[in-house]
DNA sequence: AAAAAAAGTGAAAACATTTTCATTATAATT
DNA sequence: AATTATAATGAAAATGTTTTCACTTTTTTT
């Protein structure tokens, strides 16, 4: 029912392989037939059947972009800034095909279902998958986390990103600061501590004298975890979240509690989430630019992709945004 | 490189069509070289070419998450939700494809690419690739709007759930409610407007009496809007919100002028934002499921898809959330 | 003007699968 | 035992492109 190229091929007394090549360019067509060709391709509405353009050339002309899960857990924000990154960088060139790995059935990848894939994995679980992929040698690259396999990877510096809030908390005299972890089982947590923990050995403080509480990054838990430290600890000055929203979530409790921010209490944050700072919290956190890790990443698979090269893995750094939820203490040291 | 049904016919000593009807169970084949077929499927490594499939079966197992625009302004929560109430419906059935309208060619729609479109649209300006989607007779389904072109959709009673809050409003006693509506030129906000029109005509209130200020759905906006109206009425008694965003930026306005909510002020927002409901605020909202309206929407599209009937428009309904962002001001009337 | 190079062209193969159709083998019915 | 129905099988066609290859025509170079 579609109108194939058999169908411009009739209509323009031409063979097959000349409609082809007039309508991809890909070899010598005289002036005349192509301008005829083309005409004609636009008054039948000529599209090119998708499928067979793959087959034939084993390429799809897709992206693939996987998830761990996508889940009620799973953070809208990294799902849309990927998207956009992504999209930034490919335009209209590929499709963008969301895929969670948790469901993937085993041995039913297809490696020409997807010309590459962009893969943001938060659990080790996803190693299967990964591994498959890897072996049928789909070009891939990992964002935002270093992955075994020696896939190529865009990460942030997360050590660095959590030791310049440290450093800036420290940097403003405060040394009574409570911490707010993430999940310990997540090794983006495990970097933020070794940031935080080297920047207070740099500084000459204990980091075993700070007391620590852990949160799962969501607004409540940062909010509980703050009243903890609060009550057990009325001295400290300071608090440095492990991300954004549980730092809002320590605002409020202190609010609760008497204090204000920044009056009575500092507060850091981490991701740069989109709400810090519209809302009213002002708060001075760490960018996490999403987007930008996306379209790196996007520009390192294209590469592969396209050119086969294996790229090289790319750092980013983390920028401190410093915005009003910090008080200067006097000069500290 | 790829194995194929043709190595596998080889191995076993059969035809290509035995080894398709052994693997899709399309046709009789004996049972002992039916066990036989599998085994070396599974040995083999045997994936399908989703290519080939497509092409010779003119489906390609795949749709089409269509939004205006993937940009900065677009709605993190809604891509996300989309994304999840669709997964929810099809499992791992379909691959979801995430589709920018605003940056498709015109023309180069080819129908064999998607099965089926969810068409989430923001703007008129969709309409050209709407025509041609439909003109090619790709299944589609709408969610969240009625749309032109007598497109099957699901949609919510934007107007009677804003009728909800303000009746709830008006039940607790509130009668001078300042309200913050979104951008005029958008449906939704016409709809949200003859929802708290018509449910203070109800009440015997005149809606013309009510002071209203225009947000554009951000923090930001609603803070300044309230911050507006707060100052030239010093007696609202409550602010009606047409979405959860700008109630919180209209309460962290109240905090400003030194008003607690809900004891000196009561607000309403829409949407039950996710943040909405972790955050301080416990914000009495009214519910608009975009995770329920997407998997509604996935279900008729299926049903559109695989069993081309033409499915019944949906409507659903919004449920008002209490939480304690309103006061009781005795009993109203 | 002859030789060499380049451009133009179409038939046919290739991509991996599914499906039709004709044939043969087996089972069920008289 | 003959007939009929059913199951099992493979050759070949079909899906819509792109690409190779051989051939013809034109253009350029000597």
């Amino acid at each position: 029912m579609a109108v194939t190229i058999k169908d411009i091929a009739a209509k323009a007394g031409v063979s097959n392989a000349m409609v082809s090549r007039a309508l991809t360019g890909s070899g010598p067509v005289a002036r005349d037939k192509k301008e005829k060709i083309l005409r004609i391709a636009k008054e039948l509405g000529y599209v090119p059947n998708q499928a067979a353009v793959s087959l034939r050339k084993s390429r799809s002309h897709t992206i693939g972009l996987c998830f761990s899960s996508i889940d009620r857990t799973s953070s809208p924000y990294v799902l849309h800034q990927v998207v956009i990154g992504v999209s930034d960088v490919v335009g209209g060139r590929y499709n963008l095909l969301v895929k969670a790995i948790d469901t993937h059935q085993p041995g039913t990848l297809d490696p020409g279902f997807c010309d590459g894939l962009l893969i943001m994995s938060r659990w080790d679980s996803d190693l299967d998958f990964l591994e498959e992929a890897w072996s049928k040698k789909i070009p891939m690259v990992a964002i935002s986390r270093q992955l075994p396999l020696d896939i190529p990877f865009v990460a942030t510096d997360e050590q660095g990103g959590m030791a310049k809030a440290m450093d800036y908390l420290l940097s403003q005299g405060h040394r009574r600061i409570g911490i707010i972890e993430g999940p310990q089982n997540l090794e983006a947590t495990l970097c933020r501590h070794a940031g935080w923990w080297i920047s207070a050995r740099n500084w000459g403080l204990d980091p075993r004298s700070l007391p620590v509480e852990i949160g799962n990054f969501r607004y409540r838990t940062g909010k509980t975890a703050a009243a903890r430290l609060l009550t057990a600890h009325p001295d400290l000055t300071a608090l440095l979240c492990f991300n954004d929203e549980m730092a809002l979530g320590a605002i409020d409790s202190a609010a609760d509690l008497g204090l204000k921010v920044p009056r009575d209490l500092s507060v850091t944050g981490f991701d740069n989430w989109d709400f810090a700072g519209h809302s009213d919290a002002r708060l001075t956190t760490v960018e996490r630019n999403t987007i930008r890790i996306a379209s790196e990443g996007a520009r390192m698979l294209l590469g592969s992709m396209e050119q086969g090269i294996r790229p090289d893995n790319v750092y980013l750094e983390n920028k401190l945004i410093i915005r009003s939820s910090v008080r200067n203490m006097g000069t500290g040291g």
